[in-house]
Formats: C-alpha cells, structure tokens, sequence
DNA sequence: AGTATTTCCTACTAAAAAGTAGAACAAATA
DNA sequence: TATTTGTTCTACTTTTTAGTAGGAAATACT
C-alpha cells in the first residue's frame, strides 16, 4: 500500500464525516465546513475532495434512503473506514506530540471538552 | 494580506523551527523531521519549504557565526515570527475543536505533559 | 406532464506543496 | 594548498491538492 497523506482539507473533511454522522452526505459536509471555519468552498471541490478520500480508502459510501422531504435526489452518505480512523488518529498524536515539545504552547495538555 | 495556508509538511517544519529554539537551522530540521517521523526527507525539500515559510511572512532567519566545530560553513538560523505562531494557534485551536466535536476522539481532552 | 428542488457527478483546470539535482561556499585539518 | 566536512542555495520538475463549470438524476409538488 503506498504511503498515503492527507492534506489539510482532506483532513478537515474527513474529521467533519466523523462528526456529522449519519448526515454525512456533501452538501451538509460543504455546510459544515463553511460554518465552522467561515471559509466558503464550493460543492464541487467537496465533492472530488470527498471522492479522492474514497480511493484511498479513507472513507466509503452508500445511497442513502429518499426522505420525505420536499425534492431531492437520493444522498450519497460517507462513513469513515478504519484505516481512515487510524489516519486520523495518527495524524493527531503526532500533532500533540510536537505540540507538547514547543515550549510556546507546551503547558501540558489541551483541555477541549 | 493574502489568506495564507499552511500544508502539513509546511506546519510540521514550523513547529521543529519552534521545537529546536537556536539549533534551527535547516539541516538540523531536515535531521529532526527524520527522527521524529521516521519518513525520509531531502534537504533540498526542507530547504525549498522554509523558503516558502519565510516569503509567507511565517519565520525570519539571519546567518549565525561560525562555530569552532570542524569545518562549515555558517548556518541560517530559522525563528518563528508573530504571524507565524498565530498561524499555528489558529491550526491547533481548530483541529482541537473538530477533535472534541469527533465522537471516536472525544474523550474531552489529550494530555502530552 | 411540467416545474422546482435537492443533490450528485464528472471532466477539466489552476494553484500550491513537495521533491530533485547539483553547484557553491566557508572553515578546519592534513 | 588540497581535501574534507557541514551546510546553504537556486532553478526546476513532479505530484498532489483544491477549485471550477456545468450537466444530470431523482423526487415531490402543481
């Protein structure tokens, strides 16, 4: 398997599919994002973002069920696979480990519960 | 001002200039990224990448004296500027609350005392 | 049946990040 | 003075990431 990265976006992405769960689908993805981080991005960029994700195996998909709300197609909803999780997770610890190493930040823990 | 990102190689090169106080200069970045991600790296990256950070305003470097270690030539000490540790905060506040957002993650906080 | 709504999807392009190659420099030792 | 060592530096190429444009599908309402 080669050694696959994940860039900012794609990190961001993947942790806002984890949090939004059942309502992962692209639109809601691309919601989210711009909410959370006051950014605009376009529906397209979410969406070759999330299926870049799907090839390297970071997260899978399935149609959901139509809804009875008003219009709409069908949703494509995205679930994070282990080996996403672990990218995750990996991503993190490394992250908090240089973090505690760099005396400007390093008081010892991140509280953000 | 140009709304400046920060690429994960270029993130985890800025927190080793943090990490290594006086010692960054950029083969001893190049050493530590090795050491601490046991991922090969050339100097020419590291080299090319810290020139990035500099153009973005993220370090500032000046040439230091020479050592009375045998031979070299004098190193390019790297120092974080203000806008440099901003940067970082924002990446670190960020990634923290989507974190505590992620219900596999959200165990409420991460020590790295 | 026709229209509005919600969402997906693909092919393409642009921009940014990462990596390569190899020369050049400065100082110390032999 | 020649060699070795530690290091910088620049121009270039490749790869990856991000963004654009616009069409198409599926559903519900009228």
């Amino acid at each position: 398997m080669k050694e696959t990265k994940l860039g900012e976006f794609e990190e961001v992405l993947l942790l806002l599919v984890g949090i939004l769960g059942e309502e992962a689908y692209s639109f809601k993805v691309a919601e989210e994002f711009e909410s959370q981080t006051k950014r605009e991005v376009s529906i397209g960029a979410v969406h070759s973002t999330l299926n870049r994700l799907e090839e390297k195996g970071f997260l899978e998909s399935e149609m959901g069920q139509a809804t009875a709300e008003r219009g709409g197609r069908r949703k494509r909803i995205y679930t994070i696979t282990a080996s996403g999780q672990r990218a995750l997770e990996t991503s993190r610890d490394f992250r908090v480990s240089l973090w505690s190493q760099f005396p400007a930040f390093a008081t010892g823990k991140v509280n953000f519960g």
